[in-house]
DNA sequence: TGCAAATTTCGATGATTATCGAAATAGAGG
DNA sequence: CCTCTATTTCGATAATCATCGAAATTTGCA
């Protein structure tokens, strides 16, 4: 996996926006979700909706299909799962991963406070 | 894992720079690397290495300490483990995550190009 | 105290991004 | 061909980002 691949997967997943519209995509699971359906769920214009899953897409994360007028969105898993088997593989070259809950991880201190 | 964090992790990771810093770090292990070694390997300017570092720093994915004049950086694993953990659940909640090697996910369409 | 090395902060600039509404496009069906 | 619905493209705008060099700061040491 080129690390500039890995890079753009992680920007297209770095935005609340599209993460949200990942996880959707991801908990419908083999079925999709319709455009029209992801737009009333996160409640955005639809122009904006369409921006983020333009990203998603060009980034092999998210692929589309037609049903007549709709257009059927699904996560890539195949995509994911190469994604997080780089992180993993980086993070576990010589290093104890095995930690299963972090310790003061979870929380991001925000500059902007 | 809140999704805001995730997703602030994640734009973290989503810069080529960025990532070749964290995965150098992560290489290096619990002994850490200087921030002037991290530059010269990088070659970057300094004040764009300290803002970079500074980004991950504030999403908890790396940690500083003072070793007399030099600081000494560390990737901060749990964190990395807790939002791959993030991205394994969100990925599996019921699809079968199976497939170690990824079919058509491996390049990225370019806009650009 | 004063110098040297390491790192950050400041200020600026060009590039990219997120967002919206309006207009354009595509596909289905009468 | 016309219309309806679904979705994208266009154009614009405000915000954020990446990058650099110069200046300031911090720390140790003589």
């Amino acid at each position: 996996m080129d690390i500039e691949i890995a890079a753009k997967q992680l920007e297209a997943l770095g935005n609340a926006t599209r993460l949200q519209l990942y996880r959707a995509l991801v908990r419908a699971g083999d079925a999709g979700l319709p455009v029209g359906r992801l737009q009333q769920r996160l409640g955005i214009a639809a122009s904006t909706l369409s921006h983020h899953l333009h990203r998603l897409i060009l980034t092999g994360l998210v692929s589309q299909e037609r049903q007549t007028t709709t257009l059927i969105c699904r996560a890539n898993y195949p995509a994911m799962n190469n994604l997080v088997g780089f992180l993993v593989d980086e993070c576990c070259v010589d290093a104890g991963c095995s930690a299963s809950e972090a310790d003061g991880a979870a929380s991001v201190a925000d500059s902007a406070t």
